[in-house]
DNA sequence: ACCCCGATCGTA
DNA sequence: ACGATCGGGGTT
């Protein structure tokens, strides 16, 4: 059974949201990729999140509603996707790190770890921006009844958030799956 | 108008 | 462990 997560999914607890996007599929077309690493910016209170800054231009996705891509330049050079999170106006979203492509056989075509890679393999750029994860943009997320036990979940800190401060810097926000 | 820095990556 | 890299966010 293939269901396509909706706002629903994801206006809820960004943590719980992350851990549960572990095992789901990122699809584009005829793609599908398996989600096997995220990270987690939760609230104006996570000084590893841009929206601890306040709302600004770029911000204003995280602060608004639930189930839409957030998707950012880093390094001049690497888009990042998020998708957004928790309830209107509480500004929260989940960063896709890794994936693993799929056929239609479930057999294993790619591995993608980093987040630049991946959105650099799926050639996802800033358009994708503020539209809502659906069929209608292209990029969705779905649920195809794969079961991720709790004991196979991996926790650590962020990467690359040395800047946040050494609370929030040490967070284990990021979950993966080993492989 | 401009300065500064980064939710990375590849090489070592 | 570290340096390349450069667009654009945030502020002036």
């Amino acid at each position: 059974m293939h269901t396509v997560l909706t706002k629903d999914f994801f206006k809820r607890d960004t943590l719980t949201v992350a851990k549960e996007l572990l095992g789901k599929f990122l699809v584009l077309g005829d793609k599908s990729l398996i989600i096997t690493e995220v990270e987690a910016y939760d609230g104006h209170d996570d000084l590893a999140s841009h929206a601890s800054k306040g709302k600004t231009a770029r911000t204003e996705v995280m602060f608004g509603s639930a189930g839409r891509w957030y998707v950012y330049l880093i390094y001049g050079m690497y888009w990042m996707l998020n998708i957004v999170t928790g309830d209107e106006d509480y500004p929260a979203a989940i960063l896709i790190r890794g994936a693993v492509e799929l056929d239609k056989n479930n057999q294993v075509i790619k591995k993608y770890s980093g987040p630049g890679k991946l959105t650099k393999a799926l050639r996802i750029t800033k358009s994708l921006n503020n539209l809502m994860a659906s069929k209608k943009s292209k990029l969705w997320i779905e649920d195809r009844g794969v079961k991720i036990l709790p004991k196979q979940i991996k926790k650590s800190a962020r990467i690359g958030v040395n800047y946040a401060g050494p609370i929030w810097a040490k967070k284990e926000y990021r979950f993966y799956l080993d492989i």
